[in-house]
DNA sequence: ACTAGGCTTACCAGCCGCTGGAAGGTCAAG
DNA sequence: CTTGACCTTCCAGCGGCTGGTAAGCCTAGT
């Protein structure tokens, strides 16, 4: 099948799609008599696999190890499971990131009257953050 | 001052400076007479306020904004917090996609043994998700 | 047979927010 | 006078695409 029907099947946008191919993350496919890349079924759940992966935010060099875990029959699960929880540590970690930063930004906008006058204590508090909620 | 010493005092790192005032983040410093740029105690105020913005996640477009608004005299506070809770939803949106992502991948971890077989749920809902913990 | 349009190809450029490095000028200390 | 730390500019690259270009191909309708 044409690029366009595995993009339809998988999900995943044809330049896309290109640009895995171009970092190695999806092996070349065949290609048609005429140079368009032809695409089985079995490359279509490799574009899935890659998809799910994205998904749930594992970098593009993560997706390809786990490919190849995927590939590999000997493969511990351990390995993949190592990933998995770096990953999950990689989550919390900015999930705390982005709680703080909303804690202070909420502070700061609860006592932003958010009117036309010009004083701000949001911006009084980017100038000089010492008496403020503190960091984010 | 230098851009060193300014660098020590924001807390900003020399490139990153000159990074900021190459996309019009920072107005150009003045220049000494060898060419160096001499940083006022104003200039360092400045880059402690984008960095603070920037530390609560703000674009640099938005420090942008926020600076203007620093600025203007005549502004109105609304604007600011416009910003400000404009930020917060994407917080909040950044934070659920992530936890969708965490609670999708623990699941998926939890069923996972860690141990040197080949069988790897993990890999398993990869490849066909249908049957997994759902959509991250 | 011809044309219109939609698909495909490859390539280069740009997005964001830096960060590293090269190649050179300047300055203070030894 | 040299060393080393600082400063200058500019160009390149990170990740992960995405857009645009120019060209080739393929199919349906006239």
């Amino acid at each position: 099948m044409n690029i366009g029907r595995a993009a339809e099947l998988s999900g995943v946008p044809s330049k896309t799609i290109r640009y895995y191919e171009s970092v190695g993350l999806l092996p070349p496919t065949g290609r048609a008599a005429n140079g368009y890349r032809d695409f089985t079924a079995q490359d279509v759940d490799i574009l899935r696999f890659i998809s799910r992966g994205r998904g749930l935010g594992f970098s593009v060099e993560q997706v390809n190890e786990l490919l190849s875990l995927y590939r590999d029959r000997e493969r511990a699960c351990s390995d993949v499971k190592r990933i998995a929880v770096s990953r999950l540590a990689d989550i919390e970690r900015k999930m705390q990131e982005l709680a703080s930063m909303r804690d202070a930004l909420q502070t700061l906008a609860q006592q932003c009257p958010g009117d036309a006058r010009p004083e701000c204590p949001i911006l009084a508090d980017f100038m000089d953050p010492v008496h403020g909620p503190g960091k984010a």
